[in-house]
DNA sequence: GATGAATGAGTATTCATTCAT
DNA sequence: GATGAATGAATACTCATTCAT
């Protein structure tokens, strides 16, 4: 009846939409990462203010809005990345990177579980791997080629180091957070030059093919 | 420990009862190790070769028969940690603890899960500190006092890096279940002495009490 | 029938909403026909190309729209009652009604569901008995008349028949979709004249009134 | 404590279930047979008077419900059919076999979807058709060859003969429940020899392997 | 008028835990 | 003591229907 009040322009519902999923996705990222990537998506809707519906129209099950989730964070990593190789000093660069991203995962169980565990169908894992991998490898490799890193390091051991990290500061979450920056700077101390002689790296570390397969390995996020 | 002489000889249900005890102990590592501590207690009866009530007379509850686990892998540490102790060469035995420990954690999930997030009530964490901390703080200051390990190394710093390794290998658990001794390679490098006064580690290690006060703050373990 | 000429001509909008109409009725023919009545408005929507809103506009509830598609293709029954009565043979008016009848009903499982199972509200009911009993009646006597056809058949037992068939197509869908002219054959057979006497059926065939009374009293759709 | 009354004998646990399950099934018989297969297993719990987990323990899943109760009602069928092999006239045994069994089906809509929807697993299709055809085909045959029943009709038909009446008997379930009864009679008197010449049944049965395939494709029984 | 976003009750299924036998 | 039957709350996901834009 009295319905005809056009909004001036633009298409209203997308906004509140969009605005729907960003609260959703934020919920999602307090629930999880209090409760881990058990907490039930009736939780989420219930902490995001919505009904489970409207998030099972934006995501259309658990596991995609945990990659929606992994998608965000994956982001903020290359761009931590690109701000590394921005660096002038590369070994500046490569450690501030594993600091910062290593304080993105820590105390955020339900990220560390995604990162670890979420199955990834689509095309996330290759995308991930093609935004991700190249930078970093240029961080590691700059640095390599500056003499600060020992050469036996491989750009894919970061990943491990920052799982390791995230491991250690959830484990210490509710006492001491910042534990995982001890840890951080013992694995520091190894990554130095001069050991390759002394103590070579005993074996090697994952090949790209096989850190793509480990990703299509882990098991699904669900219960 | 004093469980098993609870009384003289006589009443045979005991020894039954103890066996099926182990028995249930034995079913529950295997299926915890395989898929982990989220396998519902009627795998581990059937596993076991016994009833879920037999299950829950044995164990009040989930989290106890993980806590029960807990232990016995605690006293399994405990043997490594003398073994170290007992080997001559004191970085030499520091290293092997670290590796063997690293080795009984890694590729088994439920274990793992277990140890970084079974609550523990009762006197189970004093017993544990008890037993562990003391050999393995041994283990460390000989170490430290030979000026093969830097001095601002901390006993406690050893659960968390066993903790981490076992993350990477869960990791890698399909693809290369043996990178974790990459790791342990260097954070061992970093471990080494003389690096005390170019990179202190920037975070004091956790004190006895607050790895209690750790050990109790997990969240419990079941659904 | 009175729906497309309620306005002179004018209004554009009233011929996009009839376009709209038309569009939902066909897609949800398709949709219905492939997956059955437990199909989803949206699916529905999404085949039409319009939003489940406009679905909604048109048509109360679900069970509206399969009561339109119920008129629709009573309609079509209605022209091949005519047909069948123009037919100068009255017996192979009749055969060739109950076949292209049986036929229009085979593999279409949501018209097949639509009309044993949705409840049938306002006037339809009357209006389908209305416009379809009195031609398939003359269909029915004019046989009877000519000899061709039993006399304790009644025009009442040709939706019995059309269900029969139907759901023996529909049984064999996947296998032998045409077996339904098997058994029609065989119901054909049977209502020849000159059983009355041997065999008369046993139970008389529903009155008229209790023709609506049962679809009055059929279970509504929805879930 | 108090825990010593052994029983005299035999396995009490046994009786407790094997009660739960007759009920279970007869809840399910009178919850499907109202509200068709779509009732769910809550309700039919609550019918029962058992938590749904109890039916979840006796029947993995719905199918299974639905296939336990198919099991029974094809034993029922079988019984019929020997019935009818007993009875000295051939005729006079096939027409109380059909009567009989459509008597079965007539007013159970959960039966008779479970006979046509319900998708068979494991080996109950083999047994239902090893069971009942069999005999079901003596008996046709029989009558062959006694003259009494067209030469062209086909052992397969009778299954199809079912779902025709039970699909009468459902249509018309609250108004006349016994209308069926008419349309075996019509059909009966199709059946009669002597047509053959006349009018050949159009298209042959299904093939016994035909059967099985159509049994094997029919979807499965869940929403 | 049209759209599609939001809702939430409803469905099948799992599993820790209790308790009668 | 041992067994396994029973329980029901919890979980992921669907869909008819409403309503703001």
């Amino acid at each position: 009846m009295a319905r005809s009040r056009q909004l001036p322009a633009s298409r209203p519902l997308r906004r509140d939409a969009e605005q729907n999923r960003q609260r959703i996705l934020r919920a999602a990222a307090e629930v999880f990462t209090a409760r881990g990537l058990q907490a039930s998506l009736d939780d989420v809707a219930r902490q995001a203010g919505v009904g489970v519906g409207t998030v099972y129209r934006r995501f259309p099950d658990k596991e995609s809005l945990a990659e929606a989730l992994f998608e965000e964070r994956m982001e903020a990593l290359v761009r931590l990345a690109e701000l590394a190789l921005a660096e002038p000093d590369s070994w500046v660069g490569l450690v501030s990177f594993l600091e910062n991203a290593a304080g993105l995962l820590a105390a955020d169980r339900g990220l560390r579980e995604i990162l670890m565990f979420a199955s990834y169908g689509r095309d996330r894992v290759g995308r991930a791997r093609d935004r991700l991998q190249p930078v970093v490898t240029q961080v590691v490799e700059r640095a390599q080629r500056d003499g600060k890193l020992r050469s036996d390091f491989n750009p894919c051991d970061v990943p491990f180091i920052q799982f390791m990290l995230s491991g250690a500061a959830e484990y210490a979450e509710h006492v001491r957070p910042e534990v995982w920056r001890r840890y951080l700077a013992l694995i520091i101390d190894g990554m130095r030059p001069g050991r390759e002689e002394v103590s070579p790296l005993p074996v090697p570390a994952l090949t790209p093919e096989e850190m793509v397969a480990l990703m299509r390995s882990v098991r699904p996020v669900s219960r």
